[in-house]
DNA sequence: TAGTGGTCTAGACCACGCC
DNA sequence: GCGTGGTCTAGACCACTAT
């Protein structure tokens, strides 16, 4: 019985998922960062003393859930939030002709505001955080053919991203920040979605009739370590897009 | 070079996915029912001329994928809509405060309308039958706690539902009727979500203003052999509700 | 040509459910 | 005890990419 299968037993978790859970590891604590290639699966299997059919179910998994992508004949690498397959996961409002995703119905961001504040009651328990520690609310307006469908607020803890005062103007695709700048990785993203009436300042921003019926997404995004690190309230109107659903 | 192999370089397909079409072929003939257990992995690999951790590979893709259930220690069984697993799979309406998916928020149904009808253009588009052939339209009030939240209409190609009309009453579930009485497998499932001002007819079912902002759920229903076997439209009240996501 | 991931096989043993 | 799926290994060969 070799080392690894001894493991097996003592930890009473197949030899895999500890694989997994080891390079989960090396990723959260950025030894690899979004975009960089990884030891080839002989290298990693040698490392670990484990076989290289065991690491290579380790790594599909985490190919599919979307943490590595693998490119035959060139290597695996850390998922970027700028890789197609990445955006489009978290990215679901549409034009309503349009059949599949593609980058033409990407709304245009305007940035309204940008504030640093001392975290309310329901950010702290969202963020897990103390009532000392501040979050940043970020407001923006998204356009699809310069007219103005989806009004946004997003809050993000501040701890987790240092010095974004300093990054002016944002990008379009804030996830890309995230991962690029603050090395940042979602993992997975809770969303909620509920039919509002248009408040009247809402109304304003839009250019449509106060009480107009508006999608409102909910959405929290948890990093690889569990922690929450932005919340984001979407109020879009549904007349030109959808939300887009493949179940 | 064994036969399988071979195979495998005449269609330019991987062994493993043509082992896959062919296990889907069987649950389309419907030679595998809804519930009912598989050969051994090794009786299948045998059959087929392959080895068995090919037939191992396909097996669980069509579990990941929902078609199938694996059991330790007992088989593997085609998936039934009965199975929490596959309802929940489907069903993403949930109360506000509840944290996980259980039974306590499914609605109880009552239907209003049965009326067999023409295919109008829309619906041939959709279900891709010509004008002679009809429809079944229904439509029903779902509620929570004897509140009504939701108005749904339901339209169903005839051709996949012979008898229907003496089945009475309709399920609570009908995804689960689907499967037993018809040995529909539901393969996917593609909605739109939009926000909608509520009617004043829809307002009276359920009670609220007109005007009331709706979650509205466009749904196509797609079997195993790409047949659209369901459209259904539905308007939700999101006060004490939402549609849950993960991402 | 070298190095990577992708496929396929064969065989051993473990964990679980049932009789 | 038997049959099932689950894990792990070892090795061969294929397909793709870069140089």
């Amino acid at each position: 019985m070799t080392e690894a299968a001894q493991q097996f037993r003592l930890n009473q978790q197949p030899l895999y998922a500890q694989v997994r859970a080891a390079l989960v590891e090396r990723l959260i604590s950025k030894v690899w960062s979004p975009g960089s290639m990884l030891p080839s699966e002989f290298r990693i299997a040698e490392e670990l003393g484990v076989s290289q059919g065991t690491v290579r179910k380790a790594l599909d998994e985490m190919a599919a859930s979307g943490l590595l992508v693998r490119k035959q004949g060139r290597g695996t690498f850390v998922a970027e939030a700028a890789d197609n397959e990445v955006l489009f996961r978290f990215y679901r409002l549409v034009p309503n002709g349009q059949d599949g995703l593609s980058a033409k119905g990407f709304p245009e961001s305007i940035f309204l505001e940008r504030k640093r504040a001392r975290a309310n009651s329901r950010e702290q328990t969202i963020f897990q955080i103390g009532g000392t520690e501040t979050v940043w609310r970020l407001q923006r307006i998204r356009s699809v053919n310069a007219e103005p469908v989806l009004w946004e607020e997003l809050v993000l803890p501040s701890s987790s991203f240092p010095d974004i005062e300093q990054v002016d103007p944002l990008p379009n695709n804030i996830y890309q920040l995230y991962s690029s700048r603050f090395g940042i990785i979602v993992a997975h993203v809770h969303e909620e979605l509920r039919a509002v009436n248009a408040s009247a300042a809402v109304a304003g921003h839009l250019g449509i009739a106060e009480g107009t019926a508006l999608l409102e997404i909910d959405r929290r995004a948890v990093a690889l370590d569990g922690q929450t690190i932005e919340w984001r309230t979407s109020l879009c109107h549904t007349k030109n897009m959808h939300y887009r659903n493949e179940l």
